[in-house]
RNA sequence: GCCGAAAUAGCUCAGGGGCAGAGCAACUGAUUCGUAAUCAGUAGGUCCCCGGUUCAAUCCCGGGUUUCGGCUCCA
């Protein structure tokens, strides 16, 4: 028998005998615990399952329930076990698709009933789970096959999966002459794995909600039932998940919005929010941060028209292309819907640059407008703040030479810093380049794409290149940021427009006196207030810091002979800028404290006999620090310290 | 826009073809208290809207609105 060298994680060689099965290899050669625990094995790179033969010399990794890359195996065998008990509770369903997704998996359902799409309720996904867990229990092995492509073909035409049919038609189209299948039991799916050596491996599965989607997310194909599910080696890793995800429930914007009496929405303006004065100052904190950011970093703020007639719309094509998303307005004079209000700042913006002539000298003119925009999102797109159909953005346009196009990234990208340093999230960053519909030269787009690159390079920014992702008129970077649990967010975008300039006829003399083009940068670090305030108040789960808190303490007193210091307390510092309130409910002390620290007051500030009598009050933070008693002049000198906005520098 | 679910007091939610329910919040009174719930009382409702069935609809049926979870799109 010949003799093969497998070389091991650790660098040391084990002799095995030619074709053994990576499972018995583990278990003679390594040990037997390690046998039990494996999910799955990495053969020179290559992730396959326990049953697979080592025939040659190779490196191999083992992969067992303690390593993500085996949850993700056994979720995608889950996905196969849920679409197993489906076809088994309901025959004559179809089978298309289910893969593993950041958050556990689905699978997509064809299902007919009385010849109509029909969903699956709340009870049958009961049902499904619980067949989908007893498949489990029974620990069925699942078998790997290599089949001939119209072997394939045959055995899902067979079974009526026309789906099936389909995908494995396109991989052969693809030149794939074959192609594996993977069964657990009687149930088989073309898949190409690896999976668990069984159902058993999987440990315990978890049906989450079920929705619809379209084959191939395609709407004039079949509407499909999607099953969302997830699945944990054991019991301890699915109370955890149910743990972390009710933390993430507790952050809800639209939750903490409502607690803490921020914003609301009205079914007479979906997808508009009303701000109460504490959202508005939340609002204002930020609005007011970006003006004094971008004025100091040689920003000049414009303000626009709402709404524009149908000439401006055509010039910037919105006309054709995003008039779906515009609120029209009727023109009372030729009774047609001649106007539209402003989804998106840039053509004003062109507008405006086209007032007078501009010397080179000019440039960079960047222009940075809060005016509040509209777009007419599908009804079923709305939700809380993070996707609203009136909203402001932090938005800018720079207009510069194309020299000058490296410097300006720089600088954006160092303002970009700042902000979400000061705030606490980190990001990173992705970069589009030129798509195959591209307008101008490669030249043009080398330089292009090569400023953006440079940038996040030397800034030493994390990013990943999207290639041909970049709009036909310009490559752009999109900033991603991580919030304090972790959820990514999309927020700031940085793009090159090649072709605005043109659209507008806008011009610069240059210093050889003839005109030229300008570029135009479209950049945002906020994106919208409306999205930016929702992430962060997730971010900081309503714990703002002391500079953006709406309210940033309240007085409580003792007993009712305090209440004249308290409102002289309130003004005096109200007076040096600070934004107190003064709780003057008749409850006790302590349910006043803990009323307030239930709605997340930063500061508590404390009046008894002992505090009127020093002209001061006793602080107590959030969370329940008491700072003891402490004079005016000291409780303004630390809010002064907390309150002021960091610098976010590095 | 499409698929599904939901809508009952300010909030969280229970209920159910025949006078509409709780807790918290609010208000009034008493209490004047040293860092997470003082006591008692009062008030609060088009049971989302419009139709239909019924002697009777908040409940059943149809249509609509909004919200939520997805699809799609995006900031």
């Amino acid at each position: 028998m010949a003799q093969v060298s497998i070389t091991l994680p650790d660098g040391s060689k084990k002799e095995a005998e030619a074709g053994i099965s990576i499972a018995d290899f583990v278990k003679n050669h390594i040990g037997p615990g390690l046998a039990k625990a494996a999910v799955f094995a990495r053969i020179n790179g290559q992730d396959v399952d326990l049953s697979r033969t080592l025939d040659a010399d190779a490196s191999l990794q083992i992969f067992t329930s303690k390593n993500p890359e085996a949850l993700e195996v056994a979720r995608h065998d889950a996905a196969h076990i849920v679409a197993d008990a489906v076809q088994q509770l309901f025959p004559g369903t179809q089978v298309t698709i289910g893969p593993v997704i950041e958050e556990g998996f689905y699978y997509d359902f064809y299902r007919l009933k009385d010849g109509k799409p029909s969903p699956f309720t709340p009870e049958e996904l009961e049902q499904i789970e619980k067949r989908a867990n007893e498949i489990v229990a029974r620990d069925v092995p699942f078998k790997r096959t290599e089949v001939l492509a119209a072997d394939a073909v045959k055995l899902f035409e067979g079974k009526g999966e026309k789906f099936k049919v389909e995908i494995v038609n396109d991989i052969v189209a693809k030149g794939a002459k074959t192609l594996t299948l993977y069964a657990h039991g009687d149930w088989i799916d073309f898949c190409l794995g690896p999976h668990g050596p069984s159902t058993g491996k999987i440990g315990v599965i978890k049906l989450l909600s079920s929705s619809g989607a379209y084959w191939r997310a395609d709407q004039t194909r079949e509407q499909l039932q999607r099953i969302y599910g997830i699945s944990f080696f054991d019991k301890k890793g699915l109370e955890a998940w149910q743990k972390v995800r009710e933390e993430a429930a507790k952050r809800d914007h639209r939750r903490l919005g409502r607690e803490l009496d921020l914003f609301h929405f009205h079914p007479v303006a979906p997808g508009s929010a009303f701000w109460t004065p504490r959202g508005t100052v939340l609002y204002q904190a930020l609005s007011d941060w970006m003006r004094r950011l971008t004025r100091e970093d040689g920003y000049v703020e414009i303000k626009t028209p709402l709404i524009f007639n149908k000439q401006l719309w055509m010039k910037s094509g919105h006309w054709d292309k995003y008039q779906d998303n515009m609120f029209l307005v009727k023109d009372s004079d030729s009774g047609e819907l001649d106007f539209g209000v402003k989804p998106m700042n840039c053509p004003s913006h062109h507008i405006y640059f086209g007032f007078g002539k501009h010397s080179y000298r000019d440039l960079p003119m960047r222009l940075h407008t809060q005016d509040v925009l509209h777009r007419n999102e599908a009804a079923g797109a709305l939700g809380g703040l993070t996707r609203v159909r009136q909203f402001a953005q932090d938005d800018a346009h720079i207009y510069c030479r194309e020299d000058q196009i490296s410097d300006e990234v720089f600088r954006f990208v160092k303002l970009l810093d700042r902000v979400y340093n000061a705030v606490g999230l980190k990001y990173e960053a992705k970069l589009s380049t030129r798509p195959a519909n591209k307008l101008g030269d490669d030249a043009l787009w080398d330089r292009a794409e090569g400023a953006l690159k440079n940038c996040l390079e030397t800034m030493k920014v994390a990013y990943e290149v999207k290639p041909g992702d970049g709009a036909f008129y310009g490559p752009k970077i999109d900033f991603v940021v991580s919030d304090s649990i972790g959820r990514k967010w999309q927020l700031g975008t940085m793009q090159l427009d090649y072709i605005a300039a043109e659209r507008f006829d806008l011009s610069y003399v240059g210093d050889d006196n003839k005109e030229h083009r300008p570029v135009v940068l479209h950049r945002a670090i906020f994106g919208s207030f409306e999205r930016f305030i929702a992430i962060l108040i997730e971010h900081f789960a309503g714990n703002f810091p002391l500079w953006l808190s709406p309210v940033q303490a309240t007085i409580v007193t003792i007993a009712d002979r305090q209440v004249d210091h308290a409102r002289k307390l309130q003004q005096e510092l109200a007076r040096r800028g600070f934004r107190v309130e003064f709780d003057d409910r008749g409850l006790s002390m302590q349910k006043k404290i803990r009323d307030l620290e239930i709605s997340k007051m930063p500061y508590v500030l404390v009046i008894g006999d002992r505090e009127v009598e020093a002209n001061g009050a006793a602080p107590r933070r959030h969370g329940g620090e008491d700072l003891k008693t402490m004079s005016i002049d000291a409780i303004a000198e630390l809010f002064g310290k907390e309150s002021r906005i960091p610098d976010g520098s590095a």
